[in-house]
RNA sequence: GGCGGUGUAGCUCAGGUGGUUAGAGCAUACGGCUCAUAUCCGUAGUGUCCGGGGUUCAAUUCCCUGCACCGCCA
């Protein structure tokens, strides 16, 4: 009964995150797309479901809370708490925070696993690799150095250990035809040829299960096993939709409209996940969304080298929505992208204090000063009122399908281009020449119509991105909140609320040094 | 080793189906305005379009080959 489209509510995911990490400036990008996705969609009047959580179970958990003295819970509600802040202080709209160490999610993973179960896709067996105690990897044959564990040369064993094993290779066929027929499930295309490229080679059945450790979701009938990691975090997409309790909760929101993740975990989400859906009978997500990584100056994130980005310290030196923005205008979502000082300083600088900050500066002084703060009426017909209309139809048509691709440094490029036309445009009309002339009122109140529209549309445009900067623009301006604004005629040229005050406010962006 | 991608101005990159002077942003130089966060606007550039060969009246754009870098798989 609730299954119809329009009751469909817009499903987008972050990967939940493993716990045992520090979270670092990739795991901020990721939920940070996904933020302004969900901001968008919301803007645009749909109601949205936006998740994000953690992954809380295995070994290494385990391991670490028992060199802490602490139970492996104590040490994951301890620790969950540096993304939960994390996400608070990037400003983070997420609707549910899920746990794979909360009960509803064991109730879904052991639903689940029934029902693949149920249809013959699972059956006992035995899990054989070389396996190096003192790392405690698992390595292929090949990977190893002449038997040597290649990370610390130490000898490797021979492990053969009993295991719960999914039938992955039962479905590869369908996979396969799958792709042939959804061609942007997998993006961006890219990706989509390395899932082909992958699923060239035959497919191995899955082990899902271990017997060497206790931290995790037990399999149903078999006390003696631990579902192992991607059978187990993979499912909270569908626990936190209402698997299984809550069907009807389930049908609005499942299948997810996306599935945002880093390249890292492509095959996971691109191969794994589809054939285990494939075996429970239940739809797709009907896109997966896989983004690059980030190096900080030039060179590869890592511990060793001590060159990690805390997203935090970030914050602090340029600002949430600077960062925010740095991050979706810098590189095309699906790319690499490299981060640096030199970088983010120059697009603040350039581009949020010079073109933008400057703008709504310049422009809430002049209303100000030639018109005592109070905001001109529009004249519907002026050549420069239809002018803006015709230029703001491109940049919303540009904005509309940028956002559908997630390109957002195409969004932001278009978005752009109305704030480059406002300075040029002032330029041209001159507006403090104008001012002098009693004769020419009528004229610079069109001007400033004009430009006042354009920042009353562009802080919405950048809601989704800055929502601070956006509000505060908003302010500024005389206009009320973004976000009270939202609707499906959201973006429609001529809405300025006239004839009340703009507040010249701080600058938006100062300029860095 | 197998598959795929990339190589265009100092830097980062755009350039469906081949065709007159190859583009943008940043950086640089010069000029203009003064409402504004010394901001904005305008002008000027420079390029063996990785090398070699081929198809064509014509190739940065198509084909072959070589080199370099990158990704996925093994």
């Amino acid at each position: 009964m609730s299954d119809s489209q329009a009751d469909k509510i817009y499903y987008i995911t972050t990967p939940i995150y493993y716990v045992n990490d520090v979270p670092h400036i990739g795991h901020a990008y990721t939920t940070i797309a996904a933020d302004v996705v969900a901001r968008y969609q919301r803007l645009l009047g749909k109601e949205v479901f936006f998740l994000t959580g953690t992954d809380e179970h295995g070994l290494k958990i385990e391991k670490t809370a028992t060199a802490k003295g602490l139970s492996a819970q104590e040490l994951v509600d301890e620790v969950v708490e540096r993304f939960i802040h994390l996400w608070k202080v990037l400003n983070i709209s997420n609707d549910d925070f899920i746990r794979t160490s909360e009960e509803r999610h064991h109730r879904a993973v052991h639903a689940f696993y029934n029902l693949v179960k149920e249809q013959g896709q699972i059956y006992l067996g035995h899990y054989e690799d070389w396996y190096c105690v003192p790392c405690e990897t698992f390595w292929t044959e090949k990977q190893l150095d002449s038997g040597n564990c290649p990370e610390c040369g130490r000898p490797a064993e021979r492990i053969k250990e009993e295991s719960y094993f999914f039938a992955m290779s039962a479905f590869q066929q369908r996979l396969l035809d799958y792709l042939k027929e959804h061609e942007d499930f997998v993006m961006p295309k890219s990706k989509l040829n390395e899932v082909l490229g992958f699923l060239r080679e035959d497919l191995r059945d899955l082990s899902i299960s271990r017997s060497t450790f206790d931290w995790g979701i037990s399999v149903p009938d078999d006390e003696r096993h631990v579902i192992y990691v991607w059978f187990d975090a993979l499912i909270n997409y569908l626990t936190a939709a209402g698997f299984p309790d809550d069907q009807e909760r389930f049908e609005r929101l499942w299948p997810a409209d996306i599935h945002l993740i880093g390249k890292d975990i492509l095959r996971f989400h691109a191969v794994y996940w589809p054939t285990f859906l494939f075996a429970a009978g239940l739809p797709l997500p009907k896109q997966v969304f896989a983004h690059g990584w980030w190096t900080v100056e030039g060179a590869k994130m890592s511990k060793s080298v001590g060159n990690v980005v805390d997203p935090e310290v970030v914050v602090e030196e340029f600002g949430v929505d600077a960062f925010r923005y740095f991050l979706l205008r810098e590189v095309p979502f699906g790319g690499d992208g490299d981060f640096s000082q030199a970088a983010i300083k120059g697009r603040v600088n350039s581009e949020l204090a010079n073109d933008l900050g400057n703008l709504l500066s310049r422009t809430v002084s002049m209303v100000k000063k030639y018109r005592q703060s109070v905001i001109p009426a529009a004249d519907v017909e002026g050549v420069h009122y239809r002018e803006f209309a015709a230029l703001h139809d491109e940049v919303n048509q540009d904005v509309v399908v940028a956002m559908d691709n997630l390109a957002f440094h195409k969004m932001l490029a278009a978005v752009w281009r109305l704030v480059e036309k406002c300075n040029r445009f002032i330029d041209e009309q001159a507006p403090w020449a104008l001012a002098k002339d009693e004769s020419r009122a009528q004229e610079l109140d069109q001007v400033l119509y004009c430009v006042l529209e354009s920042l009353r549309l562009l802080s919405l445009y950048l809601y989704p991105v800055m929502p601070e900067k956006s509000a505060q623009m908003a302010i500024q301006l005389g206009q009320p909140d973004p976000f009270e604004t939202r609707g499906p005629e959201v973006f429609t040229w001529g809405q300025l609320v006239t004839g009340g005050e703009v507040v010249k406010g701080q600058s938006l962006f100062p300029r860095l040094e």
